[in-house]
DNA sequence: CATGAATGAGCCTTCATTCAT
DNA sequence: AATGAATGAAGGCTCATTCAT
């Protein structure tokens, strides 16, 4: 419940948001001082909206990560349990991939933000939940469990992105090692 | 044709890369400053041997990239080309799990040391052959390529790193996922 | 357009102004950590308002090179177009041996604020046409260019700190060496 | 009375100052560390040599000073007192501009080894001949005196070199500066 | 709420000089 | 005599964070 922000800070909040993703795409690293400047804001206003650049960071992800999230739910939906599976999978490392906030945020062993944890939480459950149905489907082995999928993923974003240097080579290795896992754990 | 350093300059030298290996094991950052400090030596003494904290990483890093090297020379001599693909990628996970100085430097585009680069190349080199070898066999599927194997050793042990918080546990989980891998490459 | 200062940048810019020109009248070398200290401000402080230590010279000279040229504008009102050119020179080798801050400015090939390359093209400029003037008028030989003009000064600038230790006795030599020159040029 | 370098340590000796000579024709600033790398000596080797830099630099001056200073003796014997000073001034300023070791040495207010001093004086000691040789045969002004001449000669070198870049622009520059000021003092 | 000036710890690096070998 | 490793003071600069305005 938080208060609905005065539209002067909603305005900055947004700049600010802004331009720490266009940051992060180009792969500078966040620093508050810089991300102030560029945003035309006193850093201090930064520092209010987003106390560590950590905050910062995991704002930028959290579209992401929902959207994660909401496809994670859909995907329960799909009648083939295999299928809703690999389908995840696939949305996760892509995403992964594409967007450079994610990694961090997803290595990193704590949060700044709550809804962070939340979302995490709740990916983490979506995972558990398509990986339980196809295992009680027969269709993956089960010497995979809940929690390698995250790292699984994780991994395979990070060779893909050792591998390749544009963003398209990138997601194509991702998912070319995605399949290779999958048919090693198909049943 | 390296001119032997003399037994004092031997013995900080010493030093030095052991204080380095300390810090990398404990996940301390590699400050020259902090190496000296520590080594009980003077910066300048630091700089002398180790221009760059890259040059002094990869300097610990080194012997355990020459291990792996004679290890991958040892495997091609095996008869079994699964049996010496699948032994020397459990060698470069395991000691990329164990060793921190291993990761960081697999990953730089560029290297400090020319010795380093020779490294690489070898491993590349003896990972291409096993790889070859095991293909020709057809006992390894056709879409794997050399230039997959640094990478997805690399993501596997970064999977391995964010799951398991002791090394005992971090070294079975990369044999775990590696084993998922090879069964979907398996042929 | 600058924006003023806030009133407590402004008394801290005053501060590491005055200080730096304490500095530069000693004879002591312009090093900004040196300069924090002494003005009882943060090194980040100084750095902020001037980013490198030549900004800081330069900032320092600006006062007087503004006299400078505002005294040639003034030479140029005068009806006499030898005691005009013959004026201004005397007040330009006058502020190069009295003020320290001056021949390294001179001297420098870039500069790094924009207002000093202004100053110097304005000083250049305005002797460019009294020296003009005195030629047209046949008062000076024709084999000074105005390309000379600042050399030779800052020559007999040189010249004249070699001779004298006090400041009245380098005034008073330059204006003699000065003079010397003139009439070698007097046509 | 030195005694004799042992053979081994004259060869050294001229290697250092071979390298000094042309790391100062090149600008570089001398590092009595960098000399002994590029000389493949030890630091300890020209530090016994030359305990301070000024101490290289004022050797590798010194051939120059005492062809200056042969150079005035001959014009002694020069019948005409005026072409004689001009002459000598002239060869003096040409040295200035060409020789970059002579400039620090000659502004140095003191010396490193006492050959230097002993130059020195005797160029003053010329200078002040020449000049009264030329003052009493009544072709010089008087209100020149023997202390103006290193003092000037240095400072048309600086305005020389501060206007030409190229040795031989700088050389012509030089000459020009020179009679400028000679016509001054003509009688 | 917003601003952005100020802070200063902290890291990096160079280089003159010494001294054990 | 020669060597060159070692030293460490000294200076340069950045950046996360605070706080007066």
């Amino acid at each position: 419940m938080t208060t609905p922000l005065r539209k002067d800070a909603a305005r900055n909040w947004e700049r600010i948001v802004a331009v720490a993703r266009g940051l992060i795409d180009e792969g500078t690293p966040l620093q508050l001082n810089d991300v102030a400047r560029r945003a035309g804001v006193g850093v201090g206003t930064v520092y209010r909206h987003f106390p560590t650049s950590e905050a910062l960071l995991e704002t930028v992800a959290t579209p992401c990560l929902e959207d994660l999230a909401a496809q994670g739910e859909q995907a329960l939906a799909d009648g083939d349990p295999w299928q809703a599976l690999v389908g995840f999978l696939a949305h996760t490392i892509e995403a992964q991939v594409t967007d450079a906030s994610l990694s961090p945020v997803t290595a990193a062993p704590t949060d700044a933000l709550p809804r962070t944890t939340e979302l995490k939480l709740a990916l983490w459950s979506v995972g558990e939940r398509l990986l339980g149905r196809a295992q009680d489907a027969g269709v993956v082995r089960a010497n995979l469990t809940p929690g390698d999928l995250v790292p699984l993923m994780c991994g395979i974003a990070y060779a893909a992105n050792m591998h390749g240097s544009t963003p398209a080579a990138r997601t194509a290795t991702a998912h070319r090692y995605l399949t290779m896992l999958l048919e090693g754990l198909h049943a």
